[in-house]
DNA sequence: AACACAAATGCGAATTATTCGCAATAATGT
DNA sequence: ACATTATTGCGAATAATTCGCATTTGTGTT
């Protein structure tokens, strides 16, 4: 699978396609698993700026191209959504902060929300514990050093 | 349905029943969503330092008596777990901040996650817009603003 | 009822993540 | 080539959350 037109997709979405936007969209296509906003600059050569990356990512986010994600990690996490990812959910393992995505099965089908009009998205993470950290007993860590790990 | 024995279930937990967190999980039981730390912080009558509350959250969180939950808001909100709470979900709007609870109807049945020992945990928010936000065309609001609202 | 000890608290300072203001640049449609 | 407007970089500002440390206080035990 070769990286979408990430430049139409950013025009067509009301944006426009800078080099900026256009590194930070293949970077983040490369990345395996929700990435924080530092270590993306990170991997981006540390070119763009930190704030800049921010607006980015809430603006690629506002139009759905981005997703943010909770890890309960004390920070969000980004990763590329649809249609330039197939939709899923992620299951993070409370020990070492391992992320391995899950296909989404269930449709999430509620009855009819009483006081809202429309769900324009949901978001759903699993919590446990990888198998390397069920074995070494690792039943609680702290969250402080889950985020270390990573 | 009167409050739970909460000095009980602190002990149970491994921790102590001390006066703040009794407080703590009695403001919680009353508050119909998930609430910021600040604003807890506030129903208790600014007693209770934030940064020990701060530790109080992450220690009921950590036995699963507190739940953190995030509406990408920038910070998190929290909420009694069960068995104080019956086990649900949120709906919350993009546009003024409601939240409203969703029973958990799916019982998530992930095919054994392949690299996973456990699933102690799952986190699911849905987002939309509420039928005023819905009405008065409330595309999208940013973060910050939604933030302000609440 | 008095103890011993670990857990919990308060305070103020420190971190971290994320956002803002503003002037300078650059992508788009015409 | 131009005008318009989004985007960028920078540095400073916020906001949320955590830390260090001395002090207090539940709890299980004598």
């Amino acid at each position: 699978m070769r990286p979408p037109d990430f430049a139409r997709m950013l025009r067509r979405s009301g944006g426009r396609a800078t080099p900026g936007r256009l590194r930070l969209m293949r970077a983040l296509w490369k990345e395996p698993a929700p990435v924080t906003a530092a270590r993306l600059q990170k991997s981006l050569g540390r070119t763009l700026n930190l704030a800049t990356l921010y607006r980015a990512l809430d603006a690629l986010a506002g139009v759905g191209v981005v997703r943010r994600v909770d890890f309960r990690h004390g920070h969000a996490h980004y990763e590329l959504a649809a249609p330039a990812r197939a939709h899923h959910h992620h299951l993070a393992c409370t020990g070492c902060g391992a992320v391995e995505d899950v296909s989404c099965t269930l449709r999430p089908r509620l009855k009819r929300a009483s006081a809202f009009s429309a769900i324009t998205d949901h978001a759903m993470e699993y919590f446990g514990l990888c198998k390397a950290c069920g074995a070494r007993g690792a039943e609680r860590v702290s969250r402080t050093r889950t985020e270390a790990m990573e």
